[in-house]
DNA sequence: CGCGACGTTGATTTGCCTCAACGATTGTGG
DNA sequence: CCACAATCGTTGAGGCAAATCAACGTCGCG
């Protein structure tokens, strides 16, 4: 049965920061809703509310809003292993600013916000794990904004590449040009003049 | 006694996200240490490691790096009812390449890494509560990328004063700037033009 | 008082954007 | 299986936002 897979996908990452007995595995499966993603497919629209925090088992997915000029702007990448939402409207339910789109077909597993809190009173130890996860996924962006004002756009982009080669070649250039704050045309101009 | 205050802060900050009994609060004080902050005393230097966690009671804090070229470069501030640590060095106890100093004589409520889990093991739902603060973190850093992408310098500095016109006017210029992402002389020239 | 930290102003430079035109590739319907 | 349109990447010319560099004014403080 395929959706047993995708729960030890989830159960695997939690055991990196806490155990999870098999009951409580058991017990993670009846608040996780597991499916398919297509191409393309929209998690979240800008005006919706956030209802749900993914997890991607499998897929690559972005996070984009819209400048004031209504071009797109990427905030935040999720590939395997990663939670995404807009937190903020997850959390307090009003409309969000943001789009959450995927990018190839995957899977996720979805954590709706009502089912939240009773599935953190069954296994509180789950409180645990989603600090550390909101943690890191902090004090990553404090890195990313660290990199964005210390460095120029060539030197993200040549620092990037060479964090995360096969990332790169996942994603079309003009997204990850979107992600790292310059043009597409800057892009492609950095990597004229070496590769 | 003046630390009964200090806790109090703490304890009603806390209560905002969750309720905390008197005795969970006697508790509490326990593994919280207050104490006094002179002005332009360092927290964390760049190359230690990152041993507290600290909860602003007053005062205010800047966390910062050096460039490559030897400037400064705020990440983060963090004032009245922040908690404000490097939480990659705080969590690995790897050495931190940020430097948190006082900006202003305050007092800060420092939760010692050492002693953080057996807070935690006596008061679970702190978990929760900490949670909810780096949630919020997070959510606010991707906000701030997305304006740090989509405004001009000059947008960012009128939205931040405009935002947070008290705030301005306990900083010096230069480190507002820094926290922008632009120059001093920048910041000089578009206040020049009107205010 | 004199020094150092902070802010201002102007001249010049530059990193990156904008706009426009043009390939290359992919997918889709006839 | 081809025609055609989208979509994506490339290239070049010109322009602008913001950096750099340097000089100077001002204030607070040891």
């Amino acid at each position: 049965m395929k959706s047993t897979e995708d729960l030890d996908a989830l159960a695997t990452h939690i055991n990196r920061f806490i155990s999870l007995s098999s009951a409580e595995k058991d017990l993670l499966s009846e608040y996780i809703q597991f499916s398919d993603v297509k191409n393309k497919e929209y998690l979240l629209k800008a005006g919706q509310v956030c209802k749900a925090n993914y997890f991607v088992v499998k897929g690559c997915f972005r996070m984009y809003s819209h400048t004031d000029k209504g071009t797109e702007q990427i905030i935040q990448f999720g590939i395997d292993n990663w939670w995404i939402a807009d937190y903020t409207s997850f959390e307090s339910q009003q409309p969000s600013l943001f789009n959450i789109q995927s990018l190839e077909s995957g899977v996720v597993g979805a954590l709706d916000r009502q089912v939240q809190d009773s599935l953190f009173a069954r296994i509180p130890k789950l409180e645990r794990y989603f600090r550390y996860v909101l943690q890191r996924a902090y004090a990553a962006t404090l890195m990313r904004v660290h990199f964005i004002f210390s460095e120029s756009g060539e030197e993200r982009y040549r620092n990037f590449n060479s964090s995360f080669p096969k990332f790169v070649q996942r994603i079309p250039q003009y997204m990850l040009a979107s992600y790292l704050g310059f043009t597409p045309e800057f892009l492609s101009k950095i990597r004229a003049k070496k590769d």
